[in-house]
RNA sequence: GGGCAGUUAGCUCAGUUGGUUCAGAGCAUCUGCCUUACAAGCAGAGGGUCGGGGGUUCAAAUCCCUCACUGCCCACCA
């Protein structure tokens, strides 16, 4: 045994210790062997990524898997990365630039991305440095960038593969543009919010002066890309007009009066202004009656030529020009206010523009159904399973993927457009040219952007175990990647947030389908939303977000793993008492009050075994004590719990069936008699046997508490075990469920002694008995108790403070004391002069209140025929056996009230 | 408009298959303790009838219906 332990666990020091001991090491890393596998996938966070609380949550969960399926034999493997974030982290980069007055244009492309991977460089890794402070058991080995070599390679085939399966496509469509990124963004990254606006209605007049149609819009500086005004074809007010036209505001443009359903009589004036370029909607409907199509807004979101005067403004300025302009000609009919939702993109705060333009797009529905089949036949299971409901939405409904972007930080589009206009994809410009039937040296141009970051994201599962691609699987075969795959695909679990279902999960299944043929995952384990105390969610920019290293080095990672874990259920929203002011979260005190406790338990076990004679062996003879069954059984079940919670996914569950055993089996009623047990015991051999018993229990105890407690808990094993500093707790192995072990009637009659203990304590309590002081018990019992009792005299003389403990069978209650009924035994304390009467009989009275009321329902349902003739057995046994007892308590109450 | 969650003690939340005093835990509050592992602790106490209403059942916090409120996701009719 080593050292002695301090007094309060500190976990500063020890913590970055046993951390880079288990680096050093290597143990976390992974290859395939004869053993099952187990592997986990990690979110890779952005390269622009700072460890948030979401991390915090997300790791712990994913190491609770990792350390339990180690210690459980399993050929352990968590693969670890990073996402090179493309809009993100490009605009970081032109953040960046920016103060110093240059912008992306003024370096060139080359040398934006030679900045932006010098950010790369010096910014990318600094979350997974913050991970291994939490403790993340990674196979840090595997770490792979998203826009590393193979995975670029992989990335490219896989759009070249779809390309050549028709699944990738070019097309001019209405898309989600950034005017601030200057880029095209999915369905996904656009978040709708309610904005607070204007409904305009215009007048438009008819061309030939029979009057005026009036039209409502919110857009109105879109009128000089209007194309037609549509109305419904059954709309009585409006038929006779249809097929004539009307003159746009602002603009001496006519333009045709159109017949279409999507015209809703009810809604405003019933006539819609049709704007092709600017609106979805509008868009199908220009299609569909081969309408021209007009653009007055461009990619910087101000206005064009076709605005005429109002050329060069941006759109909400020139918004409110052309509504005074509108004014002033009398043309502007009313203003109303008018609340409805407007998308934003996702990153930025600016409001999306639909706007038209060539971009590539993933056809999503051949891939949806196998990915839709997999997690309806149970290949994937969700939890909580509530989640597959949206999952099924989603895939029913999918849309086409926009995977363009107008952007330089990304993976670069593999398609060669030759001088005819001609354009295919492929892995090199001379592959192209092979392609396209171009003689050696045609000049080609490869499409200027890049590729959506999921599209490098969703190939996870496959790029994370070295493969290239489909191609390269074909041709090259990379066998060490093939070798990975094999072994660990589909991997084991996933732990992610139920926000980018759409963005990843989803994706990730389609694509592992599609190129391998295998699902990526089998459990899936949706993250809950953290909140701050207000039910806001954590984020930077409300400041409600405090950096998680602190909170760490204030409580421990092993304090802040255990209290989110504790806090955090399965599928729902978590509040944490974030105080803003100082950055400080109160409720990490729990987990750090508890790791405290574990230590100290130890620290009284090491303690004693320090009190006896060093290579003094256990005496064989000793016969265990009830205690020592009982806590053996309440270990067993414990095992078999914490196993079965965690294989539930209800690591809530898990945490508190810790915490339960440790702090009140354990510390609260286990040591304290074990207290009592070595100072009874006759021999240092005897006192070894005792704590045999104990620390087996506890080095169990750590083995389950590991997985969220990793530090604390190796600290504790090496230093109350005396492991060797080349061991760690992490790979040893877990215990397994001694079900032979637990043991009913022992727990029942420690249970009993626990109340006789308390009744005492509440006694005490109640008659004002200062702690030190020590007071004469009568026990009476039944007659085949009073053994087991007697044995255990000491124990209850220790824990209740006895003076002088008399047990018997036969005894009267002793003048000057209070009396208690626990399960058929009376108790009584014999305060003398201490009586208080009246409060005596006032507990005892509220005592047979409460018993009476209980055993008046009781009796209520046994005289209820229907209860005794449809009730299990074993019911009904119980109430007659609770019938029994209440009425025996009751007695002996009431003989005690009448001799007050 | 469609879908999904949630509503249990002052606060944050447990409560697996309806039935052992199941109405629990932590924090907070109150009382008393530095009892030689732990004051980051120990011993006690008070506090809720489980959102409202209805139903099924011998029996409902637990199952069904309905209403209300809260949150999230999807859709997005100018």
């Amino acid at each position: 045994m080593s050292q002695a332990l301090d007094k309060t666990y500190s976990p500063a020091n020890s913590e970055s210790t046993w951390y880079s001991l288990w680096q050093a090491s290597g143990i976390y890393h992974s290859a395939p062997s004869e053993r099952t596998p187990y592997s986990v996938l990690m979110p890779p966070p952005n390269v622009t990524g700072i460890l948030h609380f979401g991390h915090v949550l997300n790791n712990t969960i994913q190491d609770i898997y990792i350390r339990w399926a180690r210690l459980n034999g399993r050929e352990t493997c968590w693969f670890p990365g990073l996402d090179h974030a493309g809009i993100a982290t490009q605009t970081k980069v032109e953040k960046e630039l920016k103060k110093q007055g240059l912008r992306r244009h003024d370096l060139g492309r080359e040398a934006f991305i030679e900045r932006v991977w010098e950010w790369k460089n010096t910014y990318g890794g600094i979350i997974l440095e913050q991970l291994r402070t939490l403790g993340v058991s990674a196979d840090w080995d595997r770490t792979l960038f998203t826009m590393d070599e193979s995975a670029s390679q992989a990335v490219a085939e896989v759009f070249v593969r779809l390309f050549d399966e028709g699944l990738v496509y070019r097309g001019k469509r209405i898309i989600n543009w950034s005017p601030v990124a200057q880029s095209a963004l999915s369905d996904e990254e656009v978040i709708f919010r309610e904005v607070r606006e204007h409904l305009y209605t215009l007048q438009y007049h008819l061309e030939d002066g029979s009057g005026t149609l009036l039209v409502a819009t919110v857009r109105p500086e879109t009128i000089f890309a209007d194309v037609a005004v549509a109305v419904n074809p059954h709309d009585e007010r409006y038929q006779h007009l249809i097929g004539s036209r009307v003159m746009v505001p602002l603009t001496g443009r006519s333009v045709p009066i159109i017949a279409d359903d999507y015209a809703d009589p009810t809604f405003g004036t019933g006539c819609v202004k049709i704007t092709p370029a600017h609106d979805p909607n509008d868009f199908e409907i220009g299609q569909r009656h081969g309408l021209p199509i007009l653009q007055c807004i461009q990619a910087d979101a101000t206005l064009n030529e076709l605005a005429g005067e109002f050329a060069g403004l941006e759109r909400f300025m020139a918004r409110k020009k052309v509504v005074a302009r509108l004014e002033e000609t009398g043309l502007l009919e009313k203003k109303e206010d008018y609340t409805h939702n407007v998308g934003f993109s996702e990153r930025g705060e600016e409001a999306v523009e639909p706007y038209l333009s060539d971009q590539w797009f993933v056809s999503m529905k051949p891939l949806a159904g196998p990915a839709l089949e997999a997690v309806r036949d149970g290949s994937i299971t969700f939890y909580p399973n509530h989640w597959v409901r949206t999952y099924e939405h989603w895939m029913s409904n999918v849309r086409d993927w926009c995977i363009s972007r107008q952007l330089w930080w990304g993976h670069r589009i593999p398609v060669y457009y030759a001088e005819d206009g001609r354009y295919t994809a492929a892995m090199s410009e001379q592959a192209a040219r092979i392609k396209l039937g171009l003689e050696q040296g045609a000049t080609l141009r490869q499409d200027p952007d890049v590729l959506d970051t999921w599209f490098s994201s969703w190939l996870w599962p496959m790029t994370t175990m070295g493969w290239r691609g489909p191609a390269s699987d074909e041709v090259t075969r990379d066998e060490q990647s093939e070798k990975l795959m094999r072994y660990y695909l589909p991997t084991n679990l996933l732990v992610t947030g139920p926000d980018i279902i759409f963005f990843w999960v989803a994706r990730m299944i389609m694509a592992s389908l599609k190129f391998k043929g295998v699902i990526p995952f089998r459990d899936v384990y949706f993250t809950s939303i953290l909140r701050d105390a207000k039910g806001r969610k954590l984020s930077k920019s409300l400041g409600n977000s405090p950096d998680p290293l602190n909170v760490i080095e204030k409580y421990g990672s092993d304090a802040v793993r255990f209290t989110m874990i504790y806090l955090a259920p399965l599928g729902m929203d978590v509040r944490l008492d974030i105080d803003e002011k100082t950055q400080d979260i109160a409720s990490m005190e729990l987990g750090r009050n508890f790791a405290n406790k574990v230590w100290n338990a130890c620290r009284f076990l090491q303690m004693k075994k320090f009190d006896v004679a060093q290579a003094t062996s256990a005496d064989a003879e000793y016969e265990p004590s009830t205690a020592d069954r009982w806590i053996r059984s309440r270990y067993a079940s414990t095992v078999q719990a914490a196993s079965k919670a965690l294989d539930e996914y209800r690591i809530t569950e898990y945490a508190k069936i810790l915490y339960d055993f440790i702090w009140r089996d354990f510390c609260d009623w286990y040591v304290e008699v074990v207290k009592v047990q070595l100072t009874q015991a006759p021999s240092d051999s005897q006192r070894v046997a005792i704590l045999d018993n104990a620390f087996s229990v506890i080095d169990g105890t750590l083995h389950l508490l590991h997985p969220v407690m990793p530090f604390i808990t190796d600290e504790l094993w090496h230093g109350l075990l005396g492991h060797t500093a080349e061991e760690s707790i992490s790979t040893s192995t877990a215990p397994t469920a001694q079900t032979g072990d637990i043991d009913l009637v022992t727990e029942e009659r420690f249970e009993t002694l626990q109340q006789v203990v308390e009744a005492l304590r509440r006694q005490r309590s109640e008659m004002g008995i200062p702690p030190g002081e020590r007071l004469d018990v009568h026990l009476r019992v039944r007659q085949d108790e009073v053994e087991f009792y007697s044995s255990q005299g000491a124990v209850i003389t220790a824990l209740a403070r006895c003076a002088e403990l008399v047990i018997g069978h036969d005894l009267d209650k002793p003048q000057g004391s209070v009396g208690d009924v626990v399960r058929g035994n009376e108790i009584y304390l014999v305060v003398a002069g201490k009586i208080d009467f009246e409060k005596e009989r006032a507990r005892i009275t509220k005592e047979i209140d409460r018993l009476t009321a209980a055993l008046a329902g009781v009796e209520k349902k046994l005289s209820n025929a229907s209860f005794v003739a449809n009730a299990k057995p074993e019911i009904i046994e119980n109430e007659r056996q609770k019938q029994a007892d209440w009425t025996d308590a009751l007695m002996k109450l009431q003989r005690n009230l009448a001799s007050i």
